[in-house]
DNA sequence: CTGTTAGCGCATTCAA
DNA sequence: TTGAATGCGCTAACAG
């Protein structure tokens, strides 16, 4: 291992100091003289230069770092979330550092201290919050010592914390999902939620009851079936709803990649769709679009969602003005999974 | 932005030194006396202290980064195996720096250079290496300037530019492939391939032609259509495919999100699958699961390449020896998109 | 076993 | 405009 070409090599072959180098490389204001120039960059050339970024930031107190905490890169939507934020860090010259929980929420105040130590820039953790009032403890004096040291942090879901934070309205959402589904001619449902102590579930779950209290409808305990927030967990919700002899003509899972699977479930158990029953789900991660019968949902900008964060984070803000929040709508959108129902009389 | 604590601050309020500090953090084999190790650990935490791994790794002279470049962060394929090298990079303590050229396999090399200002302890590229002479040159310097530091390298796909590499066995999974739907009875076949500059295409390709040439089946050129390496690849190739009036029993798309791709297209205009043409893909990407019909692939251990790549970048190695290759093979798995042929007499 | 000292590579202040 | 000097936070020889 050769040691690496240092700034003060590049200033000796140019015949200069390893400051007007400096300055020379930077292009900022203080510019050396137009020959000066051209001698150390020529010199950087030639030596195939490259800064240490590592030197640069603790010499100047800050990296360009950004890091995004995701629950587990492999789901599509984090994927899509996670294809915003790296590009558009990159745009801004910032360099994405990502970390995935798997799932195990309380890893993200890990992260967060390595990132700490890392002297990022900032951190965008993506992905519901916790109703678990003691992680949120914890993770609070993380973020806290992290943005006491100048980071910026931005939340992807709910606001919590008191940080920036680009807003999913979940709530909103399943509740215009289930009148939809009412006007359509939908009477009687079932849900496939997630652990009761993940905000997005709880948010969408009870946004759902709303909707369907607004046509009289009342959602009964017995009916909802609490499972992982994952494929399988949709695969094995659906499995307990068939088990548990319950009467729905209409499934809402509180994701996507959970419908999936409870199609997937559904399918395997004989059951056809959407003859049989009607399923609908929440984000319209991209893969939906191959999937058959085509799934009702709600539609979530969510490579949009990255790229604000990262925006939100990368923008020059007061050190402590109030933090700022990025209201999200969903948009339902009806497809072939809930057929209107001709008895519906509309 | 209050300035981050420090360790010669540590060390004060423990009433060491800076290197007592450092030692006692450190827990090495230069241990301090117990009851010093206790009054700076005391003191680190009390001040809530957080080493700056920037200033460490200047000091130290390396970083513990590791840098992953993928083609398309969305995509299940990478993903599953950046799944994988984030994962196997978090357990030997290193953080995992990512980077998304989009498809545009020139920016590899944009993000190699990046990657060498970060000084990044390694880098792992994924996806296809490139045909093209020139991107292939421009790459290898940059990477020979990476390595020249001392930084290490692996690739995920093809053997190229003599470095570490988990090699897929894409030309012998695609014959065997191609044999085993001969098995099947099938007779007839069209390809999807991707841009002829990515060595991945090419070798599917040529590996599914030499597995029907040993069943008598010769593929002529106006059977392989080819498009983007992506899903609407796919699309638009099965449509191109229809439009060309090209008689075919079996449809072979190069990986598995083109072949769904395909299959969305074929049932948009009005082919009903398997029934009248039967498709394959490769890969066997997670979301694979709930295609339906379940899709004949070629199943490659995704996130299995990333854990291995990990491995072989971070395990010690000596400088200048051997690059090391892992084969990774893949393994046909025959669903219900290729239906055995009655007429074909097994 | 502990403290002192000298870098690491770079940005930047302060003189010249 | 340019250069010399100082400091960033930390590690690692070196000395006591």
């Amino acid at each position: 291992m050769i040691a690496p070409v240092t700034l003060a090599e590049v200033a000796r072959m140019a015949g200069v100091s390893v400051a007007t180098a400096s300055r020379a490389l930077h292009g900022g204001p203080r510019r050396p003289r137009d020959d000066l120039c051209q001698r150390v960059l020529q010199a950087a050339a030639r030596l195939n230069y490259s800064p240490n970024a590592a030197a640069q930031a603790v010499a100047r107190g800050h990296t360009n770092v950004v890091g995004l905490i995701v629950q587990d890169i492999s789901d599509p939507y984090f994927s899509a979330i996670a294809a915003g934020v790296i590009q558009t860090a990159d745009e801004h010259g910032a360099v994405t550092t990502m970390a995935d929980t798997r799932r195990r929420l309380e890893r993200e105040v890990e992260y967060v201290a390595t990132l700490r130590q890392q002297r990022a820039r900032a951190v965008i953790l993506a992905g519901s919050r916790s109703t678990d009032r003691q992680l949120q403890r914890a993770l609070q004096r993380e973020i806290e010592a992290f943005c006491a040291n100048g980071g910026r942090v931005a939340l992807i879901s709910q606001r919590q914390l008191d940080l920036d934070t680009v807003l999913i309205e979940n709530r909103a959402g399943a509740r215009a999902l289930a009148e939809e589904l009412c006007k359509l001619g939908h009477r009687s449902f079932a849900v496939l939620a997630g652990p009761a102590s993940l905000v997005t579930s709880v948010d969408r779950l009870s946004g759902f009851k709303e909707g369907l209290t607004r046509h009289g409808i009342r959602l009964t305990p017995d009916r909802v079936f609490r499972t992982d927030f994952t494929r399988d967990g949709g695969y094995s919700g659906a499995e307990a709803f068939l088990a548990s002899g319950v009467e729905a003509g209409c499934l809402f899972a509180v994701n996507d990649v959970m419908a999936v699977g409870a199609m997937a479930a559904l399918r395997a158990h004989g059951v056809s769709l959407p003859a049989d029953i009607a399923v609908a789900g929440f984000d319209d991660i991209p893969p939906l679009r191959d999937v058959v019968p085509s799934l009702t949902t709600v539609h979530v900008p969510l490579e949009t969602l990255g790229v604000q964060a990262v925006e939100l984070v990368l923008s020059a803000a007061d050190p402590d003005a109030e933090p700022r929040v990025k209201r999200v709508s969903g948009t339902v959108v009806i497809r072939e999974s809930t057929p209107a129902l001709i008895s519906s009389g509309r």
